[in-house]
DNA sequence: GCTCTCTACTAAATCGAGTTAGTAGAGCAT
DNA sequence: ATGCTCTACTAACTCGATTTAGTAGAGAGC
């Protein structure tokens, strides 16, 4: 069956390293850099210009494939059709998944993007900014960093939650995303709920958590102080889900119900939960945040509150654009908001009647 | 407890809107911008200029944060400090993983680099790297990707296979891989063992099956056609291999193992086996590949080979880079090989006396 | 014939930095 | 006084594209 073996210099196509300049176009057509130029940019002052000589130059442009040096028409122009992305990790499944959204949309625009990761580390989230800055590209996303800086261009955050000059927060409903968590395990008959707060440095846990305390209150559901956990450390593995687990686990309050702060802590926390010998979701149920996309194929399926990531980066991408382009009569702040959904799947069922932890 | 409730406009540091320009420091220090820029780079020739004078142009500077324009520079040197990476998908694990490694080099290297994704898209994986080309990128990197073109720049590709000029592959060591995971299931005495190909446009795809079936002659594994199923579609969601393995389970030809192409596949796999009432790794041994982030955490932990990912993008990145500087003489082709680890976790146990497949 | 108005362009400046070929002036020798 | 050599700089061009203020020449009007 290996019968076409190895493609072995397959169609290769030498891409010439001869790139033709305005000028050098303009003297093959006998013409001035300027008019070629004029005529190329559908200036309105080429209007005079008779319709064969711009056919004239638009087919030489054709012919010796003449693309514009970027270098020079951004030097001109002040403009870089780059913007900046900055995330905690390029790697951990949430920012990825915001990056897509907000490349979707920034190609389609004709802009690139830079990205840089931060890794938690404050240098660099004050550094990296600079550099961007010193790039000159038009305007920047954070992603899930915290933000404090006014920039002299737009900068458009995702889960972002100071509120600063000139920077707009597109962020999900925590109200909500609270809501349908807590009422999901009320319903289901869970009073005895725990918790897994996300790292200080995480820009969402603070709203989260305030937003679980008030959802509760309204339920009527009591939060324990000692079933809260925290995550601690900087990595974004499974890892730290199941040493917060474990700390709970080792307070001897029993709990039936646990709502982590994103996916990778619940997994790692049902790691735990099993070597304790307890059944998920029979003896404890998991909630989940984020559903990325192994979510769905943990076993058990894991419950979730889905953020509709890839969508918060197509509006960051968007809003930022959108920014960019009225600059002058900008300095928009504000926020945008949008809707979580709760994915129910197999890590939640009935309370137990009898609390069988440790 | 929520003490500090919402950290309004924190510490807003204003960054101003005006950078200093090379003849605006000369005029300053009443010094023509040649002398500044000689002084500023360097520049052998700035040596008959006296110790104060450097002094002073200097701390002018710093003083006025002098930052050089990068496109006036970039014009000027034709060298942007920028490089392209090509990649399936940014969202998911493998690209994101080799990310991360390219990314540690290049910003520690002065370089950024831009991210774009071409989803399979044969059209986008033609028009992007020109695009990139028109971006004057000093050159790139192409991951999981097909490549057979020969640019003008230096381009590395992590898991390329096409031998192409001016194009360096970073690839894993291919027959160590097939080997080190049949042998392991060959030593718990599975004979019975179904494999699910990836899809013919993943670049790991001809090789990886190559180097199983090379393999498996030389344990004298039998490998059944009737057990051989393939990922289909653009996606990298386990759902691709939860069709691929249910496509196997209705062949009712009965097996006690199964190969995965990739993690993600093997999590779909997993699920599809579980409903058809089969235990893993109780009934069907299951051995993934790439090792990503949640595969140590699914239920039961993965068994699976780990490829090195962030280590082959930190070394497509040195290997980019070096290129680079050494341009003129360059055009090397060549390849660099990693080497895989067979990570042994919980799905793969010894083969089953009695087969009960279905 | 003279002015005026178009048409169809172009010269030259600009964006900001880097570089090469010089030059003004000091100091020294002859 | 003339030439020569240094020292300490600078003028002016270049990288490519864009833009503004013009201009040469044709034709129209009086």
């Amino acid at each position: 069956m290996a019968t076409k073996k190895r493609a072995t210099g397959a169609r290769t196509v030498r891409m010439g390293p001869k790139p033709v300049s305005l000028k050098q176009l303009a003297e093959r057509l006998g013409l001035s850099p300027a008019t070629v130029s004029l005529v190329i940019n559908r200036s309105p002052v080429a209007d005079s210009i008779p319709p064969e000589t711009k056919d004239r130059i638009l087919a030489a442009a054709r012919k010796y494939k003449y693309r514009p040096n970027f270098f020079a028409r951004s030097l001109r122009a002040q403009r870089s059709f780059t913007i900046g992305v900055i995330v905690p990790e390029v790697s951990d499944g949430y920012s990825a998944s915001v990056m897509s959204g907000v490349e979707d949309h920034l190609l389609q625009e004709g802009y690139f993007y830079f990205v840089v990761s931060h890794r938690h580390r404050a240098d660099l989230i004050d550094e990296y900014p600079r550099l961007f800055l010193q790039r000159s590209v038009d305007g920047l996303i954070a992603v899930d960093t915290p933000w404090t800086l006014s920039l002299s261009v737009p900068v458009v955050t995702v889960s972002g939650h100071n509120h600063v000059k000139g920077v707009t927060n597109i962020v999900l409903d925590h109200v909500r995303a609270a809501e349908v968590a807590l009422k999901h395990l009320a319903q289901l008959g869970h009073r005895k709920i725990a918790f897994i707060k996300g790292q200080e440095f995480s820009s969402d846990t603070e709203v989260r958590w305030t937003n679980i305390q008030r959802a509760a209150r309204q339920l009527a559901l009591p939060i324990s102080s000692a079933l809260i956990s925290q995550l601690e450390g900087n990595s974004s593995s499974p890892e730290l889900g199941y040493e917060a687990t474990r700390k709970l686990l080792a307070k001897h309050k029993p709990f039936t119900a646990l709502f982590a702060f994103n996916d990778i802590s619940a997994m790692g926390a049902i790691r735990a939960l099993r070597e304790a010998k307890l059944r998920v979701p029979d003896d404890v149920s998991v909630v989940g945040f984020d559903d990325i996309q192994s979510a769905a194929y943990q076993n058990p399926a894991l419950t979730t509150v889905r953020q509709p990531l890839r969508e918060m980066g197509r509006i960051a991408a968007e809003t930022l654009l959108r920014r960019i382009r009225r600059s002058g009569s900008d300095s928009h702040g504000g926020e945008t908001t949008v809707e979580p959904k709760l994915i129910i799947r197999e890590t939640t069922g009935p309370a137990p009647k009898s609390v069988r932890n440790r």
